[in-house]
DNA sequence: GGGTTGTCGAATGTCTACATTATACCATCA
DNA sequence: TGATGGTATAATGTAGACATTCGACAACCC
């Protein structure tokens, strides 16, 4: 067997295209919770059959992106005071895992990279860059889970902030004192630099509560409802 | 708008009949993991076209459950000992959230139910009866997730369970003496009682990752692979 | 004989057409 | 006027046909 000389060729099909597509368009809010999607349409603008696009809504179906009634047509899932609720509760559990996971790792690169993180975050909290540390504290999140190195719970954790990035942007404010992110995040470092998997886990379970709770309100003030989250 | 008197009909398309076949086939271990599915094959014998069955195939790929790859099929999903790892931590954090969740609620009915099923299980364990004992355990488990009240969490669980089951079965044995395993789902049934969460929480994920500990070694055995077990 | 190339069969990927169903609209009637 | 019932339309559900691709095996060359 000769050297590698030529790339693969990533092998898409149309319905992974389909899916990443709609996924694209929903995660950018391009497409709004309730709004209707018709098979035809997308495949039209596509320029692609009903059957992947029908194939890409099934597994969107699946991972909760979209609700999907028969004879009536798949709809951008709404999400309600107690998806949000559900959600935060079982991400909260998902990273304590992966704190847990990466603290009893605790590679020297991983432990460079989240400093880097809580620095960078830091920086743009002293810069007043608000939507910067929005994001930046969303990446460190996902550092975290992969840094744990569990394939299910990084996908798990993937599919759940899909679901509510909508959400985040909507309201995009921060519901605590860039100080206090910062601190925060600080705290859960130094609990992993120092090997103390289960404090860094509360602390880190804490913070997303905390924070899924005031979203929480928001989501039923916005809407009206009554607030649904748990304590 | 009177008071809801009839029930909704299920309204099942075919392609629900397809997810609901394939997924008892592989539950039941009559599809074992690696194993191909012809799409053609699949239609012929439930008696409809490929439409359905194709998209219910995709359903269960993004649900783990198969996995398919591009003009060669699509196979059952084979569970290494990665795997069985990945979904026993999980399960773990998982269930861990699930007993926080039901200690915070504490119904006596819930209660009066979890209590029932720890005294089926010492009745079988003082029976010998250890599958009915096997049975009992992962039922109460589900009833405890269905008690949480939290539907992903549910969801989490069952597909977690679906694809662990078929080794489970594979490898029934119980890797505890019966008489431990009613003490340990004593334990965290009087943890829930005296509204102690984090201890429930505890107890419950230490036993879970024992069991799945052990399963992973049999695993590891039954393939010859290294343990991948992390510690 | 080892390795490469050509060919064939079978399964998947995709498309188009048709069947079924839900919803909106309008006519009808008490 | 408002409820009832029929009808049209549009979208989804399903089927079947065709296109594409993979894997295996045979033919071929060195």
């Amino acid at each position: 067997m000769s050297a590698q000389v030529f790339k693969q060729v990533p092998h898409k099909s149309l319905r992974e295209a389909a899916l990443a597509a709609i996924r694209q368009a929903i995660s950018r809010g391009d497409l709004k919770p309730g709004q209707r999607l018709v098979e035809s349409d997308i495949a039209e603008q596509m320029g692609i059959s009903r059957a992947p696009v029908r194939e890409a809504l099934r597994q969107l179906e699946t991972a909760g992106l979209v609700v999907s009634e028969p004879h009536r047509g798949t709809f951008v899932t709404e999400v309600s005071a107690t998806d949000l609720w559900e959600i935060y509760t079982l991400r909260a559990a998902i990273e304590r895992l992966a704190v847990r996971l990466v603290t009893e790792k605790a590679s020297a690169e991983m432990l460079a990279q989240l400093q880097q993180a809580v620095a960078d975050m830091a920086q743009a909290a002293h810069e007043g860059d608000l939507s910067r540390l929005a994001a930046l504290d969303m990446s460190f999140h996902e550092t975290l889970c992969r840094a744990s190195g569990h394939s299910r719970l990084l996908a798990a954790w993937l599919s759940m902030i899909t679901q509510i990035r909508i959400f985040i942007d909507l309201t995009s404010t921060l519901y605590l004192p860039a100080d206090d992110v910062v601190r925060l995040h600080t705290e859960v470092v130094e609990h992993i630099q120092n090997g103390r998997a289960e404090e860094a886990g509360q602390a880190l379970a804490r913070h997303i509560l905390d924070v899924g709770k005031h979203i929480c309100q928001e989501q039923a003030r916005i809407q009206g409802t009554p607030d649904a989250c748990g304590s």
